[in-house]
DNA sequence: CGATACAGTGAACGCTGTTCACAGTCAATG
DNA sequence: CATTGACTGTGAACAGCGTTCACTGTATCG
């Protein structure tokens, strides 16, 4: 929280005993940049979480006027773009080249993981924000050329790389303060939600009674770690043949 | 929407010419029921996402106050799980058992993301509310029975439900509204963006500007087809001997 | 010195989810 | 049949949200 304003009793009166600091211009006229209201922004999500961030909060913690943050930014969402940059500017995009393809991408979705669960909510503005600020395309560029040491032709390059950030980024939207994770975290909770489906009618969800107990787990980075294998796995397969011609998509 | 109050003057002196119904008990009392909240909120989001769905509107749609909805459901989150269940009872889950396991989990995915798309917002919810409503319970049963039938251990099978049914609502999750999506549909836009890719400092963006064009696509179907014959493959695939001890996240 | 640009103010608008005392109507009871 | 009790819907209010706008005071420039 910055302290911007002079206390109101110090110009009402009571006289500076020593030194009165000239009010120079960089403090008194800019003393707000759009700089101060992003890094104060990331410090409410970083302590609160995303959904803590209203234009009134930080505006007070500022020590303005809700109003006053238009003049810095055009909108919430706005806000937003540059809140999302400022996160990702958290993930270490650098790898050692002399890994090997499969490993350098998951080393990077590890530490993109780490960094959006690091700040909760943030996931959820990757997916109706494309991140195209700086920081952004750094990390971008980091996994596109780690996918692409595989050898992979672009297209496929491309697909790879929507598939990988996508896993990543919906993997840590589920975020461990939701209701779901926070019911298999709680061994009470997560006991009671096995009870519940073993107790459940054994010949219409004969799979789920008997695999339940598996699916609802406290498994996070089990979970995470386990996707992403089968998925570089899937990646790193041998290309088959082109697939009989027209036939991408399975019959409904 | 649901007329249920009878017109104003109809009780203030004009009478009614020839036959007033008896105001039945099942019209008078109960004329409002959870079902018929939860199938008007279904029409708006159907009609206009689920955005669109605030406790006013629908309150204004049933021809009621807003304070009376809590009647009926304690709160919007609540309402938020019945509606989901609704939802989710949109998609089929039957799967002919003779197919196999690959090709029954491809169609259930391609359904459900089907249904979710349908109707835009719902797959937010699915990512912080656990679907444990009947409907929903029914899908998660063809889910795994036909991964089960991979011949995969139980825990594997819980940890390959729990990848693809997040890489489903995952990719729904991004729905061709979002601002996105818009920007690749359009092409005007994408060319922008690809313009705005290829003029990046190709010292520092090498790959993507040599292979951008290939992740910002209007390929939403070709991606998910992909992805999901990736994740597949990758489930397919003989398992490894148990990796090395403790080796199971890859070094930071 | 006067003109201009502009950050910040304070108040308002319209929206949100939710609560609460109260009124009216039904069903069961004495 | 009359009374009681349960329960649905009313109307108003509360606290919060994002955003707009006329205005004020200050700092800079000509």
């Amino acid at each position: 929280m910055v302290q911007r304003r002079p206390a109101a009793d110090e110009d009402a009166g009571s006289r500076p005993l020593w030194f009165i600091p000239p009010a120079s211009a960089a403090h008194r006229r800019r003393a707000l940049t759009r700089e101060d209201v992003v890094s104060e922004a990331l410090a409410i999500i970083g302590a609160d979480g995303v959904d803590a961030l209203s234009m009134r909060t930080l505006a007070t913690r500022l020590g303005v006027v809700p109003g006053a943050l238009y003049r810095h930014v055009r909108n919430k969402e706005q806000l937003h773009d540059l809140v999302l940059d400022g996160v990702l500017a958290e993930v270490d995009h650098e790898v050692d080249d002399r890994l090997a393809w499969t490993q350098r991408v998951k080393v990077l979705a590890h530490r993109l993981r780490t960094v959006l669960e690091a700040h909760p909510g943030i996931a959820g503005l990757l997916k109706t924000r494309d991140p195209l600020g700086p920081h952004s395309l750094a990390l971008a560029e980091a996994f596109l050329a780690a996918l692409h040491a595989s050898g992979l032709p672009g297209r496929e390059t491309g697909l790879a790389f929507c598939l990988v950030f996508d896993y990543t980024v919906g993997f840590a939207l589920s975020d461990p303060t939701s209701v779901n994770e926070q019911r298999v975290q709680n061994p009470a909770t997560r006991n009671k939600l096995h009870a519940f489906l073993r107790s459940l009618p054994a010949d219409r969800f004969p799979t789920l009674v008997a695999l339940g107990k598996h699916v609802w787990l406290n498994n996070r980075d089990e979970r995470f770690a386990a996707g992403l294998d089968v998925l570089i796995g899937g990646l790193d397969r041998p290309r088959r043949p082109p697939r009989r011609a027209g036939g991408r998509q399975p019959q409904r």
